[in-house]
DNA sequence: TGCACGATGAAC
DNA sequence: TTCATCGTGCAC
């Protein structure tokens, strides 16, 4: 397993979110490394994308989203479900991609598919805000063994709002991964 | 200081 | 289809 550089992160968001698939990504806390394989993500492309939370500006909420690369972007949703994204690009882009869903792999109990459940399994909350994703407790690791496998492409869940922006295919998923959280 | 509104999930 | 639940951002 070889933990992902700074550099993986610090390129075009739409790739790195097709690259993220088949990844695992490792949270160790309480004593427990928790491991899951992201199987579904979407792309949130900067200011100018009227779906990402960053298209309001630079905000208290949203500075994670403007800071470097390689960082967690957590927040609450609904008052109720934590979503987990990776800042892409460089400093000041705010581009991230959301982590959709996740197979389990190692110590992960209850399902996995949704970004709030993901959250949840996972035990990741708002204090994992801004986090460094280079750390040795929460990281994203290239697994040994690759597999092969096609990417579906469709557009985001949940930006009706977004006008054209609605529209693009920036969610990829591995095609006919049971985790996948809509076909 | 108040209030409308979600990058969701679960129940009905 | 409806609702829970609360932090954020922006209007007064």
């Amino acid at each position: 397993m070889t933990k992902l550089p700074r550099s993986f992160y610090n390129r075009d968001t739409a790739l790195v979110a097709q690259e993220l698939l088949g990844k695992w990504l490792v949270r160790d806390a309480d004593g427990l490394k928790r491991i899951g394989k992201i199987v579904e993500v979407e792309a949130y492309l900067g200011e100018h994308d009227l779906a990402a939370h960053s298209a309001k500006g630079l905000t208290e909420r949203t500075k994670t989203m403007f800071g470097p690369p390689g960082h967690a972007y957590v927040y609450l949703i609904y008052g109720v479900h934590h979503c987990m994204n990776v800042v892409t690009e460089g400093e000041g882009h705010a581009s991230a991609v959301l982590l959709r869903a996740i197979e389990p792999v190692q110590n992960l109990a209850g399902r996995t598919c949704g970004p709030g459940l993901l959250c949840r399994a996972m035990k990741i909350d708002r204090r994992l805000n801004a986090h460094d994703l280079l750390s040795d407790v929460f990281f994203i690791v290239e697994p040994d063994v690759a597999e092969k496998f096609s990417i579906v492409k469709r557009p985001r869940i949940g930006v009706d709002y977004a006008g054209h922006w609605a529209k693009r295919r920036l969610r990829f998923y591995i095609k006919d991964n049971p985790f996948v959280s809509r076909p």
